[in-house]
DNA sequence: CTGTTAGCGCCTTCAG
DNA sequence: CTGAAGGCGCTAACAG
């Protein structure tokens, strides 16, 4: 009787074993293997059998085609994650490991796909999503900012991640960024500075509207004048709050904590003043926002900022997913962004003129 | 007749249509719609019915559930690729960018799964990925390294990026560091230097021992001793440069050229230099490794560093994916790491005492 | 040129 | 406690 073990195991890239085979195997009709494999259907099977159904899964290496059974159950157990631009945006990894690790401990797949900004491929994948009966859709972008989704989008229950619609016809998580500015504000003010200054983005981005406008709520609050803090517009790249601080150090005085509308522009912050030979924060202090991994913890001295929920937006959008709550959701759930103060914030130093 | 045409659009969320819906509608069989629809079947259809056919497709907005097509063509065009990490590093993003585009270009969706190292989930993520019948898997790892593969990997055409196995069982795409090491030093060989220091990363690490190497052979070849050459081993991160760096000034009379591991300690490096009171590049030349977006081109001077071939990583993979050649790939192919000159590389500064 | 028949691999009544 | 029958939505022979 040649091969009668030897051929159980699968020939390597052969024909994968299916339910039938498992039956045959054990002795019983795929409807039992079933049963056994899909446990809690009301069923009851002996021990005996189930145990002999179990060795035969084992020896087949047998595993169900999820796509034959998701055509029957109509549930693919997996979930859709669409980005505009995946990019190199710390953005992405911190929500795509949150989302993750919910579906995943749920028992659902995430998917990610990375499409283009291009609205043709946006659509044409989402609608490849949905031809591939995912269960939910989380609509992810980069740059919190108001978008037009695909019309496909109504399809299937979605939620948008860092996007909002007009009509607040899909349901959206935000990072709260107003608040956000608000803590970046306190982490100085709390340490006694007066003079502040606020380098800040495109006036054309969401986010930088609403941190500035925390920034000022909160110098506000503190009783300072808004008019007396001086606020210069840049672009957040690096290279950006480098010029802006040399423009302000050759203004005159310089204030004595520097806010930043993110951490890349807080670094050229740094750049510009210890070039200057200030210190930080023992002349100046800084702040920078978004905690960028591998940045605002690593420079010299590290940096205080305002961290994003990213891993939390993940987590909470992928929990809504999973637990078919999507249709009852409000139109904005904003998510906190908490202060994280490091060294770069000190109190001011003494003499202010 | 109420609802003839209302009822054809479905009550959104309800039923899709399927084939013989749009069959009933246009009058034929499915059969007949599955050949307009997938056209090239060597089979012929009269004008008139086509046009019939797809009128009915517009009608009921009709979609083919590709798990259903799957199942019957064994095909899902699919592409599946498995990260151990997919965190905030920058590879993730441009390997995916290149492998999806091409991908997507090809006709097949690529899903991206971020597992985490864990050994049990990675294995559970493949094989999920296997039982949903993916066409093939690409299996990236964020730092290069030898990995230890799930067993399932074999059951599907897979592929590793930037990652290898011992036995070479499976084709990888690498970046060539030492190429990349040879073309970071040349940098500033060309400008003349003679005295440098390297700054480097942790000896465990392969892409460390390979820039490093790359590094002295750049050395011997233009003629100067390697013995000659400070080497100050750190651990990628910023502040590392930044401690390397001071180290280096503190020592005595600095090198004219400072090469460091990554662009993060370049940035280290940058931060202390200008801290000394020390121009880049008048007083020291600085070079980095993997011109890391929106950092090494950012910072003020600009960063001479070298490319990472990520993008094209990601492009060759999903190219060999989609064309089925993964049988007959070498067990490694490397891709080049481009030089990126920019500003902070000069000529030494003239009295070098 | 078009329709019939027969599954792909699984789950789910409904009978034994 | 177990099996037979039927069908999810699609494609691929094979007939007309």
């Amino acid at each position: 009787m040649p091969g009668t073990d030897e051929d159980a195991r699968i020939p390597a890239g052969h024909r994968r074993a299916t339910m039938a085979d498992v039956g045959r195997l054990a002795g019983v009709s795929a409807t039992t293997v079933s049963f056994v494999l899909n446990e809690k259907s009301g069923q009851t099977i002996s021990e005996q059998t189930r145990q002999r159904v179990l060795d035969a899964v084992a020896a087949l290496d047998y595993r169900p085609n999820r796509m034959a059974r998701g055509l029957r159950t109509k549930r693919t157990a997996t979930l859709g994650f669409v980005t505009d631009e995946i990019g190199a945006e710390p953005f992405a990894g911190a929500t795509i490991a949150g989302a993750h690790e919910v579906a995943w401990a749920q028992g659902s797949l995430l998917i990610v796909v990375s499409a283009t900004r291009d609205r043709r491929i946006l659509t044409d994948v989402v609608d490849d999503l949905i031809d591939r009966r995912v269960d939910a859709l989380i609509f992810a972008v980069v740059g919190t900012r108001r978008i037009a989704v695909p019309q496909a989008l109504k399809g299937v229950p979605a939620l948008l991640l860092n996007g909002y619609v007009q009509g607040g016809l899909l349901p959206s998580v935000l990072p709260d960024e107003v608040a956000g500015g608000r803590a970046a504000a306190q982490l100085v003010l709390d340490a006694g500075h007066t003079r502040l200054a606020y380098l800040t983005g495109q006036a054309s981005l969401w986010p930088t509207r609403a941190r500035l406008r925390g920034f000022r709520d909160a110098v506000v609050r503190a009783g300072l004048d808004p008019h007396d803090q001086v606020v210069l517009r840049g672009n957040y790249r690096a290279d950006s709050g480098y010029e802006l601080t040399r423009q302000l150090l050759a203004a005159g005085p310089p204030p004595t904590a520097v806010l930043c509308g993110n951490d890349r522009m807080a670094l050229g912050a740094y750049l510009a003043l210890k070039e200057a030979g200030l210190r930080i924060p023992e002349d100046v202090s800084v702040v920078g926002y978004d905690d960028q991994v591998d940045l605002a913890a690593d420079v010299h001295p590290a940096l205080s900022t305002v961290r994003m929920p990213y891993y939390q937006m993940g987590r909470w959008a992928a929990q809504q997913a999973v637990a078919g709550t999507i249709p009852t959701l409000p139109t904005r759930t904003y998510l906190p962004c908490p202060p994280v103060p490091r060294a770069s914030v000190g109190p001011p130093p003494p003499a202010t003129a």
